[in-house]
DNA sequence: TACATTTTGCAACTGGATTGCAAAAAACGT
DNA sequence: ACGTTTTTTGCAATCCAGTTGCAAAATGTA
C-alpha cells in the first residue's frame, strides 16, 4: 500500500525494493499513468525503451513488495493493480469489475467480498470475485 | 443441463447439437468420467485418438449448446465442467473452490454467489466467484 | 578503484489456445 | 442408392502471453 505524501522514491525504499533507475521509471509511470488494472502488454505499449522481460520481472518484484496487486479477470491475461489503500483490506480481496466491451478491469476497493459457506476441510486462502458486464462509459450511462 | 433419464444421444439432439460419432464419444466421456472440472489437456490424455482442435472446437460447441459450462479458476488453464443441475441456476452462477496443491476446481453448485453493490451505470452479465485454497484431500482432513 | 552482486536486455523457448485447409463424414435432394 | 452440398475432423502451422538462460550493464561494497 502506498502513502500520497511520499516520494516514490521513498515508496519503493520503504516496501523494501532496491531503487534503480528502471524501476524508478516504471514505479512511477505505472503509479502516474493507469488509473484502473493494466497488463504487461499496456505496460510495454507505453515504454517500450524498457524490455519485456524487465517490465515482467519488475511486475513480479513491485507485486512481492505489495506495492501491486494481481488480478485475474478472467480475460486470460494477468491484470495489475496499484495499491492505493493505506489499510490491509485493500490487498486482502476486494470486488473487481471487468467491462466485456472495452476489456478495462476496475477495483471496488471499498467493497469487500461477503463469504459463503464452504465444505468442511477446505481451507481457504483468498478469493477471488469478479462482475462481468459493460461499464458505465461503454452502455451510456454515465452523467 | 442434462437430465439423467435420457440417452446421452437424445442429450445432444435436445441441446441442438447435431451428433456424430466423434462428438459423442466425447460427450460420454466428460459425462462419465469427470467428476470434476477438467481442462483440454485434460481430455487430451484420455481420448488421444482424437484430435486436439476436434477436442477444443467440441468444447466449445458443448459450450455453446449449454452442457458444459467454463470456469475460470485463476490456474491460467481454461477448464470445463458438465452442467449436472435441472434449473437454470446452475449455469447463471455459483461458487467455485480451488486447490492450490492439487489444481483441482470444485463447484459448489448448492451455494449462490451473494451479490454486492455495484456503481450505477455497470450492468453486470456474470459473476466469477473463486475461492483458492487447499482441498480437504490435500490438507489430510479427509473423513 | 577493484571486486562482488544485482539488474537489465536480448533472444529463445514454453505451453495453451486457435486457425487454414484439405480430407472424411454426414446430410440432403432426386 | 447416387451424386452433390454442407458440416465435421485431423493435421500442421500459427498466435500470443508468459517465462527463462545468459552475457552485458548497472549498482553496491570494501
Amino acid at each position: 500500500m502506498i502513502h500520497l505524501d511520499i516520494s516514490d522514491e521513498q515508496t519503493l525504499d520503504n516496501a523494501g525494493v532496491r531503487i534503480t533507475a528502471v524501476r524508478l521509471l516504471i514505479w512511477k509511470h505505472v503509479r502516474h499513468q493507469f488509473h484502473d488494472a493494466f497488463n504487461l502488454a499496456d505496460l510495454e505499449k507505453s515504454l517500450p525503451t524498457v524490455d519485456r522481460s524487465t517490465l515482467f520481472r519488475t511486475l513480479t518484484t513491485f507485486t512481492e513488495a505489495h506495492l501491486l496487486h494481481e488480478i485475474d479477470d478472467g480475460t486470460g491475461t494477468q491484470k495489475y493493480c496499484v495499491c492505493h489503500l493505506d489499510d490491509t483490506r485493500h490487498c486482502l480481496g476486494h470486488v473487481h469489475l471487468t467491462c466485456k466491451v472495452c476489456h478495462r478491469t476496475f477495483c471496488l476497493t471499498n467493497v469487500t467480498i461477503p463469504s459463503v459457506p464452504l465444505p468442511s476441510g477446505f481451507i481457504p486462502y483468498e478469493t477471488e470475485y469478479v462482475v462481468k458486464g459493460v461499464c458505465s462509459h461503454c452502455s451510456g450511462t454515465e452523467e
